[in-house]
DNA sequence: AGCTATTTGTATCTTGATTAAACAAACGGC
DNA sequence: GCCGTTTGTTTAATCAAGATACAAATAGCT
């Protein structure tokens, strides 16, 4: 049940049906292909004959094509569509404290080359120049594209939506950083920008490996690295909030008198188990960043730590294992206030998944309200599936496939 | 940017803009009432014509009536149109400990009589044949009704939306109970069941009081009493996550080590909050039930302390700053999670408002993460305007006015 | 009183959507 | 070569919005 805002609506015109039902046609096309007619009107409940000129609308728009016959026991074969993901390619940009990354996808977010690393720079300006150069360069390799529908960018930082500024990133140094319309301007190509927490959780709501259809509409993305990005899907749409903060967990208490967070509270969340504090609980004491005593473990990475407890360090054993057990905690927070039916987690930590499950999982029965939610389903997402770049991806490719907005 | 759910999905129908125009008509008049049919197709930004058909659809199935004609400068007078609540009144119901109270108001939400109050009955037999014979007689003594469109419950407790059950409501000892079939059978009325939290969350939503179109689509409501109860409404929707505990912000912690919380975790907010805690802290000890060094103190509530710091007793306005205090830090949690445009807050320490307000603010601001969202709305709601009662009746009556659901 | 300007509300026709039902096309098997 | 079956298309019916013209109501002015 959803109030209609007064101030805010959308009224029906002539070819609102037709829009809504369009749309519909495109996501099954996606998330079935290949798909028949036949098959579309039966899946949708309406006759064919509807399916046939929504179908033909689309194929005269190019959004989908006719492909091979298909088989079936007895009676005409059906003619298969696919989604038109050829003509229409997305540049996906991943903006990380020392390297960016570029990835070139198809619109149904496949990735059509190997990914390509490129120089952060923290000069807003310098770093505009590298993308462009970058993205050109990357579509210029390949002409087998025959467009681009935009580049998507993400960013360690917050980004505010309505003007895709990037408003604050600590990890690159940028406050109120209006990148788009300078890359627009030096590619030709629309640009969206999004938080790489919330990037992650489109990626996977718009993920079409495996089985697509059992996606849930109400899941989190929880990416755990140097801070703790969150990004919350409710309802199939991304909540970002009245002031773009909403999804921030990371600075949720789990101590008011815990260990001092970046953000300059005390026991946030974040403060527990990012990388550095799992490094820093291993180490038994704060690594300062120009410390000339840190020189070696500034080199120390999280991916080290799990390898020496698989091979069999205590201490990095025990590390590993507090920190699950605070993921656990704040997981819990995470089920209690929003009660997703998935959560994923990302980040290098998921490379020790196995280790830390456990753990995780008990602190989190410990602190959610019923037996129900304790079970919450929780996937690690390893580090290969690349989910910033493919959610930089969906940024651009998934609005074709978004329903229209109405009442 | 909404994703289409390929497993479940509505597709549009020769009606459904008809039925989508038609709700936004009526939400329009109810928020806008009295309005004439020119200044509905002035607002909606279509013809005469349109809003006509759909104007006369709506009389002819009662939904709306016309009555007045209004004033113009110049030209034909406008004849105004007016929600039909005098044909359907709904009932509302809040079980709560050791009280419940009904109340008969219109489809608007407007009491139409004064409140009644019944004892409740721990049985939930017992509880069904009381709340059926109240409301029995609350109708016979409205003849002037001429129908009801049915009960809105609200319990101290966790309910499941899809079957209505009660499964777990501490303060009344019930677990998974069945209330709905009963009371149904026993009134011949349509039975609406909810979470208190929740419906005062939609009381404030649905609420028409001054200016009912800035009232925001993202919403918190925060009931402190025995317990902390939370509604949390985005896009105009009430979230009830999964397993039916989205919202439980109240059982997320502040510390981790902190007072234990009748939930069994520790540090809850609940614990730092609510009514007893607040209480205990002005005692400087824990109350006890059934202790008899306590009875003096059982009946000592909030008001009376709140009656206490305004006379100038230290430790009554110490308590309350230092509720004021974990009330504004747990605000902040809600605030980083969801970033609504405005956090409503019930509950019987809203009479102190004024000695709170600053405390809880300064809290506020000390935990959220950006400057813009550390001036969040707060607004109280006092408890003489019953938002739980409010919130019943809006669980039977709001349905009428709220969007179809499509694609 | 009558005319004019203005505004509200209605009627009519066109366009475009879904729906139902008939029809054409393709295909395997007997 | 016919039959049953399934896919995909065509056609006519129905219904909604949009455009436009029109009727109705009203105040002000002459």
């Amino acid at each position: 049940m959803r109030r209609i805002n007064p101030s805010k609506f959308r009224i029906a015109h002539r070819g609102t049906s037709r829009d809504i039902n369009s749309q519909i046609v495109l996501s099954l096309v996606r998330t079935h292909q290949p798909i028949s007619r036949a098959d579309l009107a039966r899946t949708m409940g309406v006759s064919r004959a509807a399916v046939t000129l929504i179908v033909n609308d689309l194929l005269a728009r190019k959004l989908i094509f006719e492909g091979a016959t298909g088989e079936t026991v007895r009676g005409r074969k059906p003619t298969f569509l696919y989604i038109d993901s050829r003509s229409r390619a997305v540049v996906a940009a991943d903006i990380r404290a020392s390297q960016t990354f570029l990835m070139l996808a198809d619109l149904l977010g496949k990735p059509l080359a190997g990914i390509v690393s490129l120089p952060t720079r923290r000069e807003p300006k310098a770093m505009i120049e590298v993308l462009a150069a970058g993205i050109k360069k990357l579509l210029a390799e390949h002409p087998e594209v025959e467009s681009c529908a935009g580049v998507g960018v993400v960013v360690p930082g917050m980004v505010e939506h309505a003007t895709m500024r990037v408003l604050h990133a600590p990890t690159l140094g940028w406050r109120d950083v209006h990148l788009r319309d300078g890359l627009a301007a030096a590619t030709g190509l629309p640009v969206q920008i999004e938080n790489s927490g919330r990037a992650c959780a489109l990626a996977q709501m718009w993920s079409l490996r495996a089985d697509a259809v059992s996606i849930p509409s109400e899941l989190v993305f929880v990416s755990v690295s140097d801070g703790v990005g969150v990004g919350v899907i409710l309802n199939g749409e991304l909540l970002r909030g009245r002031h773009n903060i909403a999804g921030e967990f990371g600075h949720l208490p789990l101590s008011l008198d815990g260990p001092r967070c970046s953000c300059g509270a005390n026991g946030c969340w974040e403060a527990y188990i990012s990388n550095r504090a799992t490094l820093e609980r291993y180490f038994g004491r704060a690594i300062k960043a120009d410390g000339p005593e840190d020189a070696a473990h500034r080199t120390f990475t999280i991916d080290d730590l799990v390898s020496r407890a698989r091979g069999g360090d205590a201490k990095a054993i025990a590390a590993l294992a507090a920190t699950a057990r605070y993921l656990g905690l704040g997981l819990a927070s995470i089920v209690n206030a929003v009660n997703p039916t998935c959560i994923y987690v990302g980040g290098e930590i998921t490379a020790a998944w196995d280790l830390i499950v456990d753990a995780a999982r008990a602190a989190l029965v410990e602190r959610t309200v019923t037996a129900a939610a304790a079970e919450t389903e929780l996937r690690p997402v390893p580090v290969h599936e690349h989910p910033r770049l493919h959610g930089a991806a969906a940024l651009v490719a998934a609005p074709a496939f978004a329903a229209p907005v109405v009442a």
